[in-house]
RNA sequence: GGUCCCGUAGCUCAGCUGGAUAGAGCAACAGAUUUCUAAUCUGUGGGUCACAGGUUCGAAUCCUGUCGGGAUCACCA
């Protein structure tokens, strides 16, 4: 919307030209609801008044010139009033309120239906690499990966409608002591066994085995320790942490064993290895079809943990690392109000670190990309700022482009998920649980007994998942969530499937009006609600801006839902079909279509398909 | 202890680049279906915007402090 511009431009102009001082924008938002009698958008001048007043000016008289200039430019056709409102004391208000004629609005929503796009976001320059998911290999997906994904998913849709050329990564932690210790205990009660043969899905299946190295060391511990099955908590029982008295146990030598093989390069080793991660990326595959994410490049950390080593010495010497007496290499972060950070072990082998800042210039060097931004959880905000800072130092422009996209935890009610909570944090339950339920309500409400199984599959899945994706993003990453089972998939409300049900409403009606409003009678007198649904229409493209500006797909959530409020409450003031006139009747199922090409559009960029019938 | 994040209705959240009387959903209660999908709509009740100062004509929003919750401060990843 030019507007908003041409005023902040105008006002801008004014002070400059007759004070000589640069006034910051004014911003210039959508009315307040109770103020809508006075106007469409409103702003307030009051910003202004200190140097209004230095300069001996009053400042009422200059906001209405410059309405009034506005009010001429628009050849008196759009803008029906520009009426300044003072309250009695005028200090203590000060707002412009904009009114647009109807014909200005339905002019806007014919153009919008005769170019067929809910956007005219132009493509802009700046290639975007985002990176998601970055699973580890020895356990399945959880419930933390599902906020991830869908923020990751959706941020790089947000970006794409925002212009951006974006490219999906996803980096597989796939090396470690971690998946060594799931080989060791296949190789100790696998028996041979694969997902083929127990029906198990492959990520589930290597990660039984993970916690099945955890029982193996329970066992053995009880046998060395003589302990009786009265004993509930081993480590506990014997005073030290897991981590330090798991280190006794046959089993963790084997795994340690196998670890300092597969460094080696030993066959054998790798090809277990290798196989064993065959099972969870199939099974992790599966999962990512379910969900329709998809990445364009998978990063292996086995490929990539060794990268960094040059970075190290190129920072050697810049100075901007430095040699400790004990040979480890530290980046002396103080000055910035950070640590003193070790990004080379004396032994001269890589930390986390090291290998993150030779895989970002690998990336650079690779897409050569604007922005690279990081999908991670917010326990990770402090790696990400030294990350950041330190390849700066180091002198990389691109560094700059970095952003770290952090996100709040996913808790249960009773606080973090843990492993041991059970089922209720694993994705693949997670998701099975959400069709289920929306088998259950859509087979309550009886709407779709025309559907063959195929269909009322599919819609299952497209509500079950709506509501579980919109959950997870309506929400400002930054934030937790606290998620309950129980009563977090819901299907009323401020939820996916509402949106998605005002969309199949829509569809219902349009299907049945037999007719495409190709042109709408710009003179037709608009209803309140009406206009209202045009300028939210309008706004569309703002919020995709912002949403991309902020990193926040929770603003195209947001949006969605009262889109598609703002549609129910149209759909019970006025008749669409049965209107009274033809002009209405077309203008209504105008509003309509365009309605349902946003709402589709936004759900899209949440990663959230919506049926035309429900 | 240092640093960072959060605290808005019983619950889950918007609003936060300062602006008009702080908004939604859920839950509760009361209504609406001879008419386009009632997974909807309309209405009622519900607030010391954690607390205390400060800046300002004006603060949920900015600053300082306090309290409460979380994260992080590894030669783990």
């Amino acid at each position: 919307m030019e507007f908003k511009k041409e005023i902040q431009e105008s006002l801008k102009d004014y002070f400059k030209a007759n004070f000589g001082v640069d006034i910051p924008n004014i911003s210039i938002s959508q009315i307040n609801p109770d103020f809508r009698h006075l106007g469409d958008y409103a702003f307030n001048f009051n910003a202004l008044r200190k140097i209004a007043k230095e300069h001996n000016a009053d400042l009422k008289e200059i906001v209405l010139t410059v309405a009034s200039t506005i009010l001429a430019k628009q050849e008196g056709e759009a803008v029906e009033s520009i009426r300044a409102q003072f309250a009695a004391t005028d200090l203590d208000k000060g707002f412009i309120n904009l009114k647009f004629s109807d014909q200005f609005w339905a002019k806007q929503l014919q153009s919008k239906i005769a170019s067929g796009k809910v956007t005219s976001i132009a493509p802009k320059a700046g290639k975007v690499v985002l990176e998601y998911c970055g699973p580890n290999t020895n356990k399945p997906l959880h419930i933390g990966h599902l906020r991830n994904m869908m923020l990751g998913f959706s941020m790089s849709e947000v970006l794409k409608a925002d212009g951006y050329d974006v490219t999906k990564v996803n980096i597989y932690n796939d090396r470690g002591i971690a998946i060594c210790k799931s080989i060791a205990a296949y190789l100790h009660a696998g028996n041979g066994a694969t997902p083929q043969s127990t029906g198990i899905k492959g990520d589930h299946f290597v990660g039984d085995y993970y916690v099945e190295f955890g029982k193996i060391v329970d066992a053995q511990l009880r046998e060395k320790y003589a302990l009786g099955a009265e004993v509930e908590n081993v480590a506990k029982h014997l005073g030290k942490e897991r981590e330090v008295i798991e280190q006794e146990t046959p089993i963790f030598a084997l795994a340690k064993d196998l670890l300092l093989k597969w460094e080696a390069g030993d066959a054998e080793t790798i090809a277990l290895w290798q196989k064993m991660n065959g099972w969870v990326y199939e099974g992790f595959n599966e999962t990512f079809n379910t969900l329709g994410v998809d990445f364009e490049k998978d990063y292996f950390e086995s490929d990539t943990y060794k990268l960094g080593k040059e970075i190290i010495e190129l920072g050697l010497q810049k100075n901007v690392f430095k040699r400790r007496a004990d040979g480890a290499v530290i980046i002396d972060l103080t000055p910035d109000g950070l640590d003193e950070k070790v990004v080379l072990r004396s032994d001269g082998t890589s930390v986390y670190i090291t290998q993150d800042l030779g895989t970002a210039e690998l990336r650079h060097n690779e897409f050569n990309m604007d922005r690279m931004i990081y999908v991670v959880g917010n326990e990770q905000d402090y790696h990400f700022k030294v990350l950041k800072l330190t390849l700066q130092k180091l002198g990389y422009q691109w560094a700059d482009g970095i952003y770290h996209l952090s996100y709040g935890m996913v808790e249960s009610p009773t606080g973090r998920f843990k492993s041991r909570e059970g089922k209720t944090a694993d994705a693949d339950d997670l998701i099975a649980e959400v069709l289920r339920i929306a088998e259950e309500r859509t087979k309550e409400q009886g709407k779709i007994d025309d559907f063959t199984n195929d269909e009322a599959k599919a819609l299952y899945k497209t509500i079950g998942l709506g509501a579980l994706k919109f959950f997870l993003l309506r929400v400002n990453p930054y934030k937790k969530i606290i998620f309950n089972p129980e009563e977090s998939i819901d299907f009323h409300g401020q939820t996916g499937p509402f949106v998605q049900y005002t969309y199949a409403r829509i569809c219902s009606i349009i299907r049945k009006a037999a007719i495409t409003p190709d042109s709408i009678n710009v003179q037709t007198n608009l209803q309140g609600v009406e206009r209202q649904i045009i300028q939210q229409l309008c706004e569309y493209e703002n919020v995709i801006a912002d949403a991309s500006n902020k990193y926040d797909p929770s603003e195209i959530a947001n949006y969605a839902y009262n889109l598609a409020k703002l549609y129910n409450k149209f759909y019970g003031e006025l008749k669409i079909l049965s209107a009274d006139t033809d002009a209405e009747k077309h203008l209504r199922l105008t509003i309509s279509q365009a309605t349902a090409n946003t709402i589709k559009h936004a759900m899209k960029l949440l990663g959230i398909d919506v049926p035309e019938k429900m």
